[in-house]
RNA sequence: CGGGGCGUAGCUCAGUCCGGCUAGAGCGCGCGGUUUGGGUCCGCGAGGCCGCCGGUUCAAGUCCGGCCGCCCCGACCA
């Protein structure tokens, strides 16, 4: 009865940390800025990651795995890169109690690295393109931290690939960004905008940036995923030359594309209540958890047979678990697991295994509203269908969500207003002067510039000079 | 790095202003009973270097100095 989180409405970045420790998703480390993925947490992390992996794999990825430790020189070699990861870079001085003769980073991405052994493997154009990713953990010193939106040491993907031409490089570009989508919308249920970053939001060393912008439950935008076309720009820095066909020797193409632990904290505020988590059923470590519900010895006997014989029509296809626990009323369970995110939970007491029946329960709609009862006869497709249906409309809702709060304004007050409720598409003409003054002016950004434009040429809407595309405009996390 | 807050039981905190004898509560945990269809109730119990170091004092959780850490808000970032 007594609620046990700040509501989302009183303020969201509380209730953002506490819904993420009260469900078990993660804890708090020793070391500052630092964190514990929790079994449940990583059991979520781990769905994403399949879901990533096997889209990679389809598409004709390996994966590899590069050192932790980088040499300080590497990280220099290009230009753009050392300056903008140089403030945030741990870097390792002494080893087995001497101090090293080099300063060895610790990886903040491995861009210069694997172009380092990308320049010895590859000598002609026989040996591209090159696909590797490697799962790995990265440390970035970060000023605030926050449970996997911002940690020090994060988990992710990295995927490197080289390339004999342009085309092909953006091509790799622009489908890594299709698969982020993909798992985004997909399984995740997130509906994400995909767009170009502007030159000031562009990766450093990158030429250009790819990324999936999605919206938080507070209006805000969350960068899901970026894919960067690097151009030649590491290419020349780590002298990666190949022989084409014409025996002249190039240098190679090359791209890089992230997905991190911060998809987790994205889960979170985009489905998430003042219940607690909402997990959409693809990605759920538990999509099904049933709750036994007895008196004596007698129902209690009836009651978890009855919960065997769901647990046997389900399994395996459907990711579930029977909370026999004793001495935990119903009620708490029920609250429990909704804390937890489980989708959809069953309910059986005495009445219904008396009429051959189970309650369905889904977690997106509260209370009553939620609950259906069903016969256990053909119990598996109505499971399978409600987890379908679930599944499906976690993304209506936060698309329609995320259309409420888009906004298309004419002028700079509208621009204001608009990037103050959630995101906004505006005519901007490319100038960093002008992105610089809506940031000042209303601390939004240039979260992408939509690849789906959408007819037309305009004014910028701060300048007014003719613009040739829209941007969309929020704050971002 | 700037601003604010906080370090006392596993958690949330009271006690600190105004020093005092055996350091408290609620939740959680263990045991027993009672309950179980939306966070049952009762009893008993375990659990503390009061963040760390130093100082003042007959006496320090409490006063003084220093240090460390964490959280929140801003500037940088997946």
């Amino acid at each position: 009865m007594a609620v046990k989180v700040t509501p989302r409405s009183e303020d969201y970045a509380r209730w953002y940390t506490e819904i993420v420790q009260k469900a078990d998703l993660a804890d708090y480390a020793p070391v500052r800025g630092c964190m514990v993925i929790k079994p449940y947490g990583y059991a979520l992390w781990e769905n994403i990651k399949e879901g990533l992996d096997r889209r990679f794999k389809a598409t004709g990825h390996a994966n590899a795995y590069f050192p932790l430790f980088i040499p300080m020189s590497f990280l220099e070699k290009e230009a753009e890169h050392v300056e903008g990861f140089s403030p945030e870079l741990a870097v390792v001085t002494v080893g087995g109690g001497k101090q090293l003769e080099e300063p060895l980073a610790v990886r903040p991405t491995s861009e210069t690295i694997i172009g380092h052994m990308y320049a010895k493997w590859i000598q002609s154009y026989r040996d591209l393109p090159v696909l590797i990713n490697q799962w790995a953990n990265v440390i970035r010193w970060e000023m605030r931290t926050r449970l996997f939106l911002r940690t020090t040491e994060f988990l992710w993907q990295e995927g490197h690939t080289a390339h004999a031409t342009a085309e092909e490089a953006m091509e790799e570009t622009l489908l890594i960004l299709d698969l982020y989508a993909e798992l985004a919308t997909e399984d995740a249920a997130m509906p994400v905008i995909k767009g170009r970053k502007s030159e000031s939001e562009k990766f450093a060393g990158a030429v250009t940036s790819y990324t999936i912008e999605a919206m938080m439950g507070d209006r805000r935008a969350l960068q899901a995923g970026t894919s960067h076309f690097l151009g030649q720009n590491f290419a020349r820095a780590f002298d990666i030359q190949f022989l084409d066909e014409n025996n002249e020797l190039q240098y190679v193409w090359t791209t890089s594309w992230g997905m991190s632990t911060r998809m987790v904290g994205g889960v979170v505020m985009v489905h998430g209540d003042d219940q607690g988590l909402i997990l959409p059923p693809r990605l759920a470590p538990i999509q099904v958890v049933v709750v036994p519900i007895w008196r004596d010895e007698e129902q209690k006997e009836a009651v978890l047979k009855a919960a065997a014989q769901v647990r046997a029509a389900l399994e395996p296809e459907v990711r579930l678990k029977v909370d026999d626990r004793e001495g935990l009323s119903p009620g708490w369970k029920f609250n429990d697991w909704e804390m937890r995110g489980v989708p959809l939970r069953i309910e059986i007491g005495p009445k219904d295994v008396e009429q051959g029946q189970v309650v369905l329960a889904r977690r997106d709609r509260p209370g009553r509203e939620g609950k259906t009862t069903v016969p256990v006869t053909g119990l598996a497709e109505a499971v399978r269908n409600m987890l379908d249906t679930l599944q499906a409309d976690l993304y209506r809702r936060a698309e329609a969500f995320l259309k409420e709060h888009t906004a298309y304004p004419e002028d700079f007050e509208g621009l204001r207003e608009a990037a103050a409720d959630g995101f906004a598409y505006a005519w901007w003409c490319g100038s960093a002067e002008c992105e610089a003054k809506v940031k000042e002016e209303t601390s939004a950004t240039i979260r992408c510039i939509p690849l789906d434009q959408g007819p037309g040429k305009g004014r910028c809407i701060v300048c007014g000079e003719e613009a040739a595309e829209r941007a969309v405009f929020g704050r971002a996390y």
